[in-house]
DNA sequence: CAGTGGTCTAGACCACAAA
DNA sequence: TTGTGGTCTAGACCACTGG
């Protein structure tokens, strides 16, 4: 039986009011974990939709996590989990925008190395070509935030611009000094503490808690990579954070 | 001109050939960062396609961030950035599940307080209620990876079973001593250090780098947190990871 | 086999942006 | 006013699951 109706004229079209119909009734207990959804054609007639519509609003919920569809089966509620979670790490200027801070870079070095660190090799780079080491500091309204490391395969002969290394996106450098935009990325994240160099430029002690971010640039058909950066972020200044939350809006 | 042509009979369906047609256009710098793309039902003529089903396409690329569409106006490329990033946190279990270990709980204590610590009361929460705060050890292949410290508004009168405790996921816990159903989740994830109690529970020194994950649970219409969790992962054998890739299969 | 979700079509109306 | 993306429809065929 249908209690809740579509209301076509309203502002916010039906595949989002059946999307709040039907999460609610999972999170009321109408449909329970493992239970089955009414089919898709059902749900088109009960609620007067088409089928692209309610596979729309299917969509949704399945993206959130709440659903799950298998195909000759059915579309069953997910077992609840809210421990499942997921952490989005935008540019630096963008979160420093969000907080209302102003940004701040300041180039530390830039150098060419020829001998790599251990972990670079481990990475799979390799010295065939000069390798450009720069390092930089983000900060936010002046406060140190972050030290970056970045090394990078320089296969171009173009000149290297102190303002390019401070200010431009890490693949945009790349793309510059090798001609080749890296479409393959490998990011990790994990809790470190600060060595003297990193204490020095954040303005915090020997072994304070940072987050140690790791990223590999590659390009296509290449398992060598182009770029490796490690970024270490004060943990006292930086963290990631996400919210789960029922669908918006006049239900 | 269309060199690429779509195969119908193909295993691979339309929209994603078309996906991968349209990525590689973006990647090879035929459609440059800020360009437009041709409009939805150009495209649609161009290969043969319903505009659905072109649609279906470009969302996929959207969400992937290579595109932006606004209404009105077009779709366009978006600027090169592989410095956003986000990470996912499966469930324990799961994440033991993929690196082919086992898991292992053990429950520490679990006890009554009236007097909440101090970043508890900030939270929100209130001592109107009995707080249950238990403290559990997860482990992986019997090696110590992360202390959880738990607390609970327990409004309902059921008794407290170790067991339960022990293995079943915070929401359920929740479920069961409140009768309400958690549906609203903040998460903060930063770099932290151990304390004495930590350190010992995890096997490490004291001051050893740990990722500090801070989960605080609500119902719906409830500001104050029926739920909190403050978890710490040591640093050296967990961490998150992420990849970005082009689209898969022979295209 | 019947029922399910996955994909696709051709056409329609709307909201919005820009000229 | 024109062209764009956003939404919706009614119908079709397919692949997969399970009896």
């Amino acid at each position: 039986m249908t209690l809740n109706k579509i209301n076509k004229n309203s502002f916010t079209p039906p595949f989002y009011q059946l999307a709040k119909i039907l999460e609610q009734k999972i999170f009321s207990g109408d449909f329970k974990p493992g239970d089955p959804l009414p089919s898709e054609t059902d749900l088109g007639h009960e609620y007067e939709l088409s089928r692209t519509t309610v596979r729309k609003c299917l969509n949704i919920l399945a993206e959130r996590g709440l659903i799950n569809a298998q195909q000759g089966r059915g579309t069953f509620v997910t077992r609840q989990s809210l421990d499942r979670v997921t952490f989005t790490m935008e540019e630096f200027n963008v979160v420093m925008e969000n907080q209302g801070k102003e940004p701040g870079y300041k180039l530390v070095f830039a150098r060419f190395i020829k001998k790599l660190p251990e972990f670079l090799i481990k990475l799979g780079m390799t010295t065939d070509q000069r390798i450009l080491y720069y390092c930089r500091l983000l900060m936010a309204d002046n406060e140190p935030i972050a030290v970056e490391h970045k090394y990078i395969r320089h296969t171009v002969g173009k000149p290297v611009l102190e303002n390019e290394l401070q200010y431009k996106a890490f693949a945009e450098v790349i793309m510059t000094h090798t001609n080749n935009l890296p479409i393959k990325s490998r990011m990790e994240l994990t809790a470190a503490r600060t060595e003297e160099f990193e204490a020095n430029l954040l303005k915090v002690p020997l072994g304070f808690p940072v987050l140690q971010l790791q990223q590999t640039l590659y390009t296509i058909d290449d398992n060598s990579p182009v770029g490796v950066g490690l970024f270490y972020y004060r943990g006292d200044q930086y963290s990631l954070v996400s919210d789960i939350q029922p669908l918006k809006g006049e239900g």
